[in-house]
DNA sequence: CCTACCGATCGGTAGG
DNA sequence: CCTACCGATCGGTAGG
């Protein structure tokens, strides 16, 4: 939103923060680690942050509202349950690859949360699930989907996401785009000839 | 092998580490939180183990050992690949069934290894990834399955696996044969009516 | 399996 | 953003 591309430090904290996270976990990061990447003694990162579990909310509520709000964009299209389906695998990829640690960090550090946040984080998580299930679950009252146990179905879909991190290469030859179709597809039509 | 079932104290000590890196992470979890579950002091755990890293190396390695050999046994029967591919994804969820917990930590917390095991750990994941792989490529091959991209299709495959102990209950109605072979299905004639 | 203890490191604060 | 420092806790050892 703004002319200048200005990250605060605050921010530079939190992007630092997520890559040793993602490398070597929330509990096995300290705070001199983290210093130490940014070439500033401990008890500095303290103007800038008030705790090591803030960064770690900042990160998985970040993107969590970075999901759930592309996901509602999809949901109001007015498409069949397949491309409702698809449209939601691409948005979901697109987010990920255009934030690949965060989404590392999200997906496998959350449980590091303290409560409330916890049970807040997780209730989203559901809630992003159920969205995804629901379309899959109108898919089959349509007689668009087989009758698959849509929680198998939802499951495998959302477990493939997570792992993308894992794995994908942004800088590879697949795209975000062409990544979510291959996917939706290979869900949709299955692998047999 | 046994008449008597004994486990061993060491088995016992390792049992108990695996419940507590599962829920709270392996670098969150001390020595004392493990010796305090199994009502003991701290120093007392190193009577049956060397160190705290000895008790991931042996969840770890053992789960592998286990996924590996099934894999294996899998791989000498002579059928066709859809067969082959449902038979591998069937013995792996009944390893991970027979062993949730395990498998949790093995899918989760392998990270924390020290070297040379980190890599000799993921060499082994690599096989065992590149074995499921082997089987959708000669499906491609032979003209049983579409062309798809086989890295995609392991993965997708791979990560399904991975994150069903965060959400398969043993106890719940589905048993792993059934869960085995819906997956199967999903993956190989997908969702499309 | 225990008591007693080690040096190292942890997240964080006070005060500038 | 720094120096100086806090109490708590870490994995692990010595010696029984």
């Amino acid at each position: 939103m703004e002319f200048v591309e200005h990250r605060s430090r605050k921010d530079q904290v939190i992007d630092k923060a997520a890559e040793l996270f993602r490398v070597n976990g929330y509990s096995a990061t300290s705070m001199r680690d983290l210093a130490n990447a940014l070439g500033i003694e401990a008890a500095s990162l303290y103007s800038h942050i008030r705790s090591k579990e803030e960064i770690l909310q900042n990160l998985c509520f970040g993107m969590a509202e970075k999901f759930r709000s592309k996901l509602e964009e999809v949901e109001r299209s007015d498409v069949s349950s397949s491309q409702k389906l698809r449209a939601g695998i691409v948005a979901h990829i697109h987010i990920m690859s255009d934030n690949l640690t965060e989404s590392a960090v999200f997906m496998n550090e959350h449980r590091h949360l303290s409560q409330p946040f916890l049970r807040e984080f997780l209730l989203l998580r559901i809630n992003y699930i159920n969205r995804f299930k629901r379309i899959i679950q109108q898919g089959i009252d349509k007689g668009e989907f087989i009758h698959v146990d849509t929680k198998l179905a939802v499951m495998t879909l959302f477990s493939s996401l997570n792992w993308m991190p894992h794995w994908y290469d942004p800088q590879g030859v697949i795209d975000p785009e062409s990544l979510g179709n291959q996917l939706a597809d290979m869900l949709i039509i299955g692998l047999k000839a």
